[in-house]
DNA sequence: GGTAGACCTGGACGC
DNA sequence: GCGTCCAGGTCTACC
C-alpha cells in the first residue's frame, strides 16, 4: 500500500489550469493525464524513486490528493512535499496571483499566473538547455531519452524519472551525446550537473538555495546564471521565470513570431526583439507573465485548451514552425 | 559593443 | 531513398 498524501493549495488553485500553463508538463517525466486530470511523474527521494499521481476534486482551491506507488518515510513525504510544491507552485498564494492580475487584468477572468516547473532547479536548468537551439520536437525527445537512458523507475511497471544530479556527473558527455542525442550540449550538461551536486562536492560559491532565496536580488541571480556553462540571455531570463522572478522575457524566435504575428511588429529580428522587450516593459516586475500567458493563448487558439493536449500527440504536433505563418 | 561562424540534430525540400 | 539546406541559442574569436 503506497503513502497517501494531502496538501491544502490557495483558495484560487486549478490544477488543470495551473499544471498546463508552460511547455514542461508534456516534457518526460511529467505525464498529464487528459481523461482522469491528474498529473503523474517519478521523484526522486532518499529510498529511491517513488512514482506520485496527483488530482484535485471539488473544485476551485480543493486539496490536492497524492498517492505514491510505495510507502515514504516521513522524511521522504515531507521532501515530496516540498518538491509538488515548487513544482505547482503552491507557495504562490491568491494574493501573489492577484498582484499580477492588479498589473495586468487580462488574465484576471481565467484566473491564470501560476506557471508549472519541475521539482527542482537542476531539472529546470537542464530542461531549459535541452531547449536551446532546437525545434520543440527535439526538446521532447531530448528528456524523454535523459529519462529512458538515465532515469530510475520506481517499479517494473512505472516510468523512469528524470535522472539525478550525481547520475548525470558522472556519466561521459559522449553517453550523452550518443544515447540520449543532446548533441553539444553534452559537456555542458555534465559540467551543470557537477555545479549541481550535494553540498561538499560542488564549488562552495554555486548554492542553489541562493537563487530560491528572494533576498537575493535578480541582478546578482542573473548575474551568476550568466557565469553557467551552456547558459545565455536567454536561457538566464528562462531559468529566473522558473525561480518566480517574472521581471523580464526570455527574448527567442518565438518572441520574434509572436511581436510580427501577433503585435504586429516590423522591422529585422533584433529591432523586433527590441520592441517585444519594449511593448511588455511597462508590466514591471510581471512581464514575463504578461508575455507569456499570450503566447499560451495563441496557442491555445490554435491546438485546444492546454489540459486536452496530450504528451505523446502535443510532442509532435506542437512546432514553432507550425505557427510562422 | 557588435558580428560572423561553428556547434548538432532533425525536419523540410528537391531530385 | 538520398543529399542538401535550414532553424534554433550559446560560445568564441575578431573587429
Amino acid at each position: 500500500m503506497g503513502t497517501r498524501l494531502r496538501l491544502a493549495t490557495p483558495t484560487d488553485y486549478e490544477l488543470a489550469r495551473d499544471v498546463c500553463s508552460y511547455g514542461y508538463f508534456v516534457l518526460w517525466p511529467n505525464f498529464w493525464d487528459v481523461r482522469r486530470r491528474t498529473l503523474t511523474r517519478p521523484l526522486e527521494l532518499a529510498d529511491g524513486p517513488a512514482t506520485c499521481v496527483i488530482g484535485q476534486s471539488g473544485g476551485t482551491g480543493a486539496e490536492l490528493r497524492v498517492v505514491f506507488d510505495r510507502a515514504l518515510t516521513r522524511g521522504e513525504q515531507g521532501e515530496a512535499r516540498r518538491q509538488i510544491t515548487r513544482m505547482l507552485r503552491l507557495d504562490e498564494d491568491a494574493e501573489h496571483v492577484r498582484a499580477f492580475h492588479a498589473a495586468d487584468p487580462r488574465w484576471a477572468k481565467s484566473g491564470r499566473g501560476r506557471l508549472f516547473r519541475s521539482p527542482t532547479m537542476f531539472e529546470d536548468v537542464i530542461k531549459t538547455v535541452t531547449s536551446c537551439n532546437v525545434a520543440w520536437p527535439s526538446t521532447v525527445r531530448m528528456n524523454r531519452r535523459l529519462c529512458e537512458v538515465l532515469g530510475r523507475a520506481s517499479s517494473r511497471d512505472a516510468p523512469p524519472g528524470f535522472p539525478s544530479v550525481q547520475r548525470v556527473a558522472r556519466t561521459k558527455p559522449g553517453t550523452l551525446r550518443a544515447r540520449c542525442g543532446v548533441g553539444y550540449r553534452d559537456q555542458r550538461i555534465v559540467e551543470l550537473a557537477k555545479l549541481f551536486r550535494p553540498r561538499g562536492q560542488r564549488p562552495p560559491e554555486m548554492d542553489p538555495a541562493w537563487f530560491e532565496d528572494p533576498a537575493t536580488s535578480d541582478a546578482d541571480v542573473r548575474t551568476a546564471l550568466l557565469a553557467l556553462p551552456g547558459i545565455g540571455p536567454y536561457a538566464a531570463a528562462n531559468i529566473m521565470q522558473l525561480l518566480g522572478r517574472y521581471g523580464a522575457v526570455p527574448l527567442d524566435t518565438e518572441s520574434v513570431r509572436h511581436g510580427k504575428t501577433v503585435l504586429g511588429l516590423q522591422g529585422t529580428d533584433r529591432e523586433i526583439m527590441r520592441a517585444v522587450d519594449a511593448h511588455f516593459a511597462p508590466f514591471g516586475p510581471h512581464v514575463f507573465r504578461s508575455y507569456w500567458f499570450e503566447l499560451w493563448a495563441f496557442y491555445e487558439s490554435k491546438q485546444g485548451p492546454a489540459w486536452s493536449w496530450e504528451r505523446d500527440r502535443i510532442a509532435e504536433s506542437f512546432t514553432a514552425a507550425q505557427f510562422r505563418d
